[in-house]
RNA sequence: GCCCAUGUAGCUCAGGAGGUAGAGCACUUGCAUGGUAAGCAAGAGGUCACCGGUUCGAGUCCGGUCAUGGGCUCCA
């Protein structure tokens, strides 16, 4: 029998008989004992268990897995997903292809453009590879052959990521079939319980995110164990398309964009009326925490940017105009306005802390591809406000500004989760004063028991953030209220208070929002609530559904007389037949209808049809009245 | 800004492989005065996003612009 020589991963040569398979010669290598050997990497080329191994080899291993988990479920699915499109369009590069919260994504690089109809060629070869029932093996390979394997196939990108791997970190492979990919792991040991596949959407995507490198093409995917499941989700998709804030501000009436000024919001008057309310709630729970409210100008000088640090580190994001041959900017933000009230007068320590709450029009340029419905605009106003304290202070009013948001949210229902921003590349101060600040507000979190991740660099560039994110009805969150500790503004427009001993001293400053911007606010509502406004929102919280014309004159009394308590009352005086008129008012998710005809008007009732509980009976004007003002005061959801 | 897709009546959408537009709802009018999710009939509504090209002829083909949608990036 013919011998051959196969170098095993501990470096030792040892002898075989020629025709020994992969599975053999694992037998032999201790690490791989203890373990169920799936295969190996022999001289840079991946081999199978039932492959024989016949000339000199240098084999390398090895190790087993079965593992759980949604996450590790939508990593093997995108594998699976680079099978197939290796298969169908043997040109591609691979780039990564990771599991995300929701499904997976596998980014490509070929000068194919998929379509829709790739997307199913391709989650029927995934289906066929499911069915071949493949088991993914591992390899831990050296660097250097690492490297090679994929210089060899001209994968750059993955030539990239093993160069940016630590010297020190293990390089380990999975073959899945003809696609053996750089792969930290983990996987499922095999294909077979991924039985319910859907490719979502094709999507531009740059290389490692930075828009400076190449355009990949990513391709979206979700996939579960059982089609049910699959069904389910595809449903829950539907479901959320329903309450598009987008959609539902079209049918709703309440505001529209215009191809006239793309991320410049309408508001119509339903819409208008829900925004004031907001701004009314906003405007009493500012008052009753001791803020004082002020406005600041949309338009101000050059100069005053250049002073704030805005012209260096923001100007990517505003918009300028000209007066009288002079340079103006239209403010992104509005703390410059409440810095200039601030000097105009001369505060003593007692004055302190200052709350001034603005609701101010800014204006950014976002690019063009982040419009979005009102939760990206280019104008809109927020509900800030900034707080100019003695440093002593700046705990207690960061803390004060929490409960205020965390009051503000439970009021509509919304759960939240806290971020904290440190400091970003390009901004203001020194890292003293970061560190005090960014120590500043994790203190205040901490001592009101908050959880929060911590997202490095992402801060404003003149202090650092505490961002609350609201989740959505379909679960996406949106940064809404934000804080921000500031000692540089305070410093580049030389602000000061007179403290005890006559010295003067500089405040610090506070930023802060809570809603974040009406605008996004609105939108987050409409999709929260699915545009069932609770009534103390509700455009038009009730209407009165004459049976016919001839009820018409009761229905306007009825109308006048809750109008006279403050409520927003509608009629439906058109000819139409009841059942119309109800099914018009549903659609207008109106939280009450009321229904009058012969039988109301003998004994002054009203027929109540309330918004998802269908009729609650008859009530006699005066009763129904209390009942939804008690509603209204209560801000019952 | 970048990648892909889309852009037809107020809304939702049809318009195989080029021959100057169609439905449902909404709207107006008439009939019907009807008790809890769509009564009947008639009428009116469109420079097919915009600009240019190919063609005897373009909603349809090609190019560009703008906007929208899904992502990337960014963010209240």
């Amino acid at each position: 029998m013919e011998k051959i020589n196969i170098k095993l991963p501990d470096g030792s040569i040892k002898e075989y008989q020629k025709g020994v398979t992969v599975l053999d010669v694992a037998k032999d290598i201790s690490e791989g004992l203890a373990r169920v050997v799936l295969g190996a990497l022999v001289n840079g080329d991946v081999k199978g268990l039932q492959e024989t191994i016949d000339e000199d080899a240098d084999v390398r291993f090895v190790k087993f897995e079965d593992k759980e988990g949604k996450e590790i479920f939508w990593h093997t699915s995108a594998h699976i997903m680079a099978l197939a499109v290796k298969r169908l369009f043997p040109d591609v590069k691979f780039a990564i292809g990771p599991a995300i919260d929701d499904g997976f994504y596998y980014d490509f690089d070929t000068e194919h453009r998929f379509t829709p109809e790739d997307l199913e060629m391709i989650e029927q070869e995934m289906e066929k590879i499911v069915k071949e029932n493949h088991v993914l093996e591992r390899f831990v390979v050296p660097r250097n052959d690492a490297l090679e394997y994929f210089k060899n196939k001209q994968e750059a990108y993955k030539v990239e990521l093993i160069e940016d791997l630590p010297e020190d970190e293990e390089i380990s492979f999975y073959k899945l079939g003809e696609f053996t990919d750089l792969c930290a792991g983990p996987h499922l040991l095999n294909t077979k319980k991924v039985k319910a596949i859907k490719l979502l959407s094709i999507a531009g995507a740059y290389w490692r995110g930075d828009e400076k490198n190449k355009m990949l093409q990513r391709i979206y995917g979700i996939s579960f164990e059982k089609k049910k499941d699959l069904e389910e989700y595809l449903n829950r998709l539907e479901e959320a398309k329903k309450r598009d804030h987008r959609k539902l501000g079209k049918e709703l009436d309440l505001f529209s964009i215009h191809e006239e000024g793309p991320g410049f919001p309408f508001f119509h008057p339903k819409g208008m009326i829900i925004r004031n309310i907001l701004e009314d709630f906003w405007k009493k729970e500012h008052v009753k925490r001791g803020y004082g409210e002020v406005k600041t100008p949309i338009i101000l000088s050059e100069d005053l940017w250049h002073q704030s640090g805005h012209w260096d580190h923001y100007k990517e994001n505003m918009y300028f105009t000209e007066i009288d041959e002079k340079g103006y900017a239209i403010k992104p933000m509005n703390c410059p306005g409440s810095i200039l009230i601030y000097k105009s007068g001369l505060h003593s320590y007692r004055d302190l802390p200052l709350r001034w709450g603005e609701l101010g029009l800014v204006h950014r340029h976002e690019l063009s591809g982040a419009l979005h419905g009102l939760m990206r605009v280019r104008s809109f106003t927020q509900d800030d406000a900034h707080i100019f304290c003695l440093p002593s202070q700046v705990k207690d009013e960061l803390k004060q500004v929490i409960d205020l948001a965390d009051y503000v949210y439970d009021i509509f229902g919304f759960k939240y989760h806290v971020e904290l921003s440190t400091r970003p590349e390009n901004s203001m101060g020194t890292d003293e004063q970061w560190e005090i600040a960014t120590n500043g507000l994790r203190e205040a979190l901490v001592e009101k028991g908050i959880d929060y991740i911590v997202n490095e660099g992402d801060g404003a560039f003149y202090g650092p953030k505490i961002d609350f994110h609201l989740q959505d009805a379909i679960g996406r969150t949106w940064q809404c209220g934000t804080i921000q500790l500031d000692f540089q503004m305070p410093e580049r427009f030389d602000l000061v208070y007179v403290d005890k001993d006559n010295e003067k001293k500089r405040p610090v400053m506070i930023h802060r929002t809570i809603l974040g911007s009406i605008e996004r606010f609105l939108g987050i509502l409409i999709e929260h609530f699915a545009g069932k406004f609770p009534v103390w929102i509700a455009p038009v919280q009730a209407i009165v559904l004459p049976i016919s014309d001839k009820f018409n004159d009761y229905a306007y009394e009825i109308k006048k007389e809750m109008e006279q308590k403050g409520l927003r009352v509608s009629v439906d005086d058109r000819a139409e037949k009841i059942g119309y008129k109800i099914r018009e008012a549903r659609l207008q998710r109106i939280p009450y209808m009321l229904v009058v005809g012969e039988k109301e008007v003998e004994n002054r009732l009203v027929s109540v049809n309330k918004r998802d509980k269908g009729d609650i009976g008859q009530y006699s004007i005066e009763d129904f009245i209390g009942m939804i003002l008690e509603e209204v005061e209560n801000k019952t959801r």
